[in-house]
DNA sequence: GTCTATAGTGGGATAGAC
DNA sequence: GTCTATCCCACTATAGAC
């Protein structure tokens, strides 16, 4: 963040609307208008056009979410209080302003992954990195290595899907009830 | 399905290209002309437009969904294996064709749910629909009612999250896993 | 019920001045 | 680097003939 200059402005404005709205329904003159940044330096800084911003939007979503898992994780040595931790706290945020944030990646996944292969890819790897966060967790707390990478798909399945279904229904319902598995999960 | 007039037609079009592609990104042309329905009806039978399509559409998939759910339940009576060997049989179909499906409502349901109302309904409708066809058939089993609402929402969070992740990163790994621990869960 | 034509809007992208 | 103007296209929706 900090000194945010116009590509930064634009690509931080992005990242939330394509979260928020999808990929689609994302125009690039909303993008324009809300991040303020000067009007026609876009096709300069992305000279590829609104692909490019996309994949650059979900590479920024990417980093900063796997930052907020960890720092999450990192709150508690335990792996079962540190993960169910960071669950609940999805959820309380969730609760608080919902309509703020949206389901990260997903929207654009969908959307986008049978279309452009650039694209598909970008969500992929960021993915990964967020199971990645998990699975490093709980290598670093003595699971196996293997059981370790399994875990870390199945649990970012399954908060990718409470995120999903909790923004449909409008409750934080199943993201708190993901989190009350997790020590079965996880025994 | 059967005698399938003008209407049917459209819809079931529009119901595959919606899941496939997205709210957005699914033009009517494309759904008349892949209907090969009788071009300019469309107006006729949807007075409000595609809003009105795309919530009959989420219903339509809400109805054939539930239903494969429903009949994949019924095929073995103890619920672990019931539910494992649906879940397994997604997974397989996922690899056999998986560019041809897509992730039952979420596309739509992420790309409107903060723009309309009614198709958030509709949406959140066909989701507790799914929970339901699980709850049911925990509860034949003996399961206690409130533990299998909470395990009905459980499986539905999990099973739509490893279909959005399988569907962008192109293995049906994370299927196959959620599948794996369904016995953990259910315990 | 079905069709054609078209209105009207907004999209992404480009050119060229400054 | 930034801005304006503009092109072209696709979209949703409507009007009106048959």
């Amino acid at each position: 963040m900090e000194k945010e200059n116009s590509k930064d402005k634009i690509i931080s404005t992005a990242s939330r609307l394509f979260q928020l709205q999808g990929y689609h329904a994302t125009g690039l003159n909303q993008i324009l208008k809300e991040s303020e940044a000067p009007k026609g330096s876009l096709y300069y800084y992305f000279p590829n056009g609104k692909e490019q911003l996309a994949i650059e939007s979900v590479q920024l979503t990417a980093r900063f979410v796997s930052e907020r898992i960890e720092e999450g994780l990192n709150r508690h040595s335990d792996p079962v209080v540190a993960i169910q931790g960071f669950i609940d706290d999805m959820a309380k945020q969730f609760q608080e302003k919902r309509c703020s944030e949206g389901v990260p990646i997903a929207a654009v996944a969908l959307e986008t992954s049978l279309t452009s292969e650039e694209l598909r890819k970008a969500c992929q790897v960021a993915y990964e990195k967020f199971q990645d966060v998990f699975t490093r967790k709980l290598i670093q707390s003595g699971y196996e290595e293997n059981r370790a990478k399994e875990l870390g798909i199945v649990i970012n399945s399954m908060l990718e899907g409470a995120f999903l279904i909790s923004f449909t229904t409008g409750t934080s319902k199943p993201l708190q009830l993901v989190s009350k598995q997790i020590p079965v999960l996880l025994q």
